[in-house]
DNA sequence: CTCCATGTTTAGAA
DNA sequence: CTTCTAAACATGGA
């Protein structure tokens, strides 16, 4: 799930649940999701301290305390959030659980223990510690174009590059190239400026518009990608069998006759 | 059993 | 130095 518009739509989950809740009880049920952190040292700086804000970049999600300490989650592939109140059972493969004073409690929950939940005192910091390029909706269209001018290879490897811009993965790569009209594998070098423009235009559309229905495949707009992107699926606009192609080691899904090369 | 899966990092090859 | 590929991480679902 977790690229840009799905943890987006974590932190708001988030600002309208877990915000301005007082952190009473902390259980870390998969140790190593903390890296090189150690438990008590999370459960230290998070225990008697309160939720005051969120901030979100990229794939990643800051919860601020009060004291200017940060929590981070990042979800990987399969990570989410679950806020339970009375007494509601925190879900299988929940792997962080925080409980609240009032009773209520957020869970992180994650399949595969591919993500990391850590702590920074200096969100900017961590930033540039993981080498993370601007935000995908931040960036301005000189930027955009500049980057776009900067790199060779292939247009969707390019806009995947969270060291370039943050925030977008695999699947709204997909979206954002087949909403273009452009191949993934078009040559980011050749691309024209006024394909680079379209580009821009159409990620901030794909990212405002599947913000908007809270990243859900089904609440899309009907001739986006992502409901069909899957073997023997056909293109929403034209009826094209999808085009599914391997890029270093992941797929890609396309429609031939959209996106032609 | 096999292959695939929204992410990131790392090693090694061009 | 840049770019690309494969593999690894951990765990399930088809």
């Amino acid at each position: 799930m977790p690229e840009l518009p799905d943890v987006e739509t974590f932190k708001q989950y988030l600002d309208h649940t877990a915000l301005h809740h007082t952190i009473d009880k902390v259980s870390v049920e998969a140790p190593e999701m903390l890296g090189e952190l150690s438990t008590r040292a999370f459960q230290r700086r998070l225990t008697g301290h309160t939720l005051e804000r969120s901030r979100r970049h990229g794939k990643y999600l800051f919860a601020g305390l009060e004291d200017g300490d940060w929590l981070v989650f990042h979800f990987g592939m399969t990570g989410a959030l679950k806020y339970l109140e009375g007494e509601e059972q925190a879900p299988r493969y929940t792997r962080i659980l925080l409980s609240f004073k009032d009773g209520s409690r957020l869970a992180y929950v994650n399949t595969r223990k591919l993500g990391k939940v850590v702590m920074t005192d200096d969100v900017d910091e961590f930033l540039h510690q993981h080498d993370l390029g601007p935000d995908a909706l931040q960036l301005d269209l000189e930027q955009f174009r500049s980057q776009a001018r900067a790199h060779r290879g292939s247009v969707k490897t390019w806009l995947m590059n969270q060291e370039i811009l943050a925030g977008i993965g695999n699947i709204y790569s997909d979206e954002i190239l087949f909403q273009a009209h452009l191949h993934p594998e078009h040559k980011v070098e050749s691309l024209s400026d006024q394909e680079i423009k379209t580009l821009y235009r159409k990620m901030h559309e794909v990212l405002d518009k599947t913000i908007a229905v809270h990243a859900d495949p089904s609440a899309m707009p009907r001739r986006y990608l992502i409901p069909h992107r899957k073997k023997g699926e056909h293109c929403p606009v034209c009826k094209t069998p999808i085009t599914q192609f391997k890029i270093s080691g992941r797929s890609g899904y396309y429609c031939p006759q959209c996106q032609p090369s």
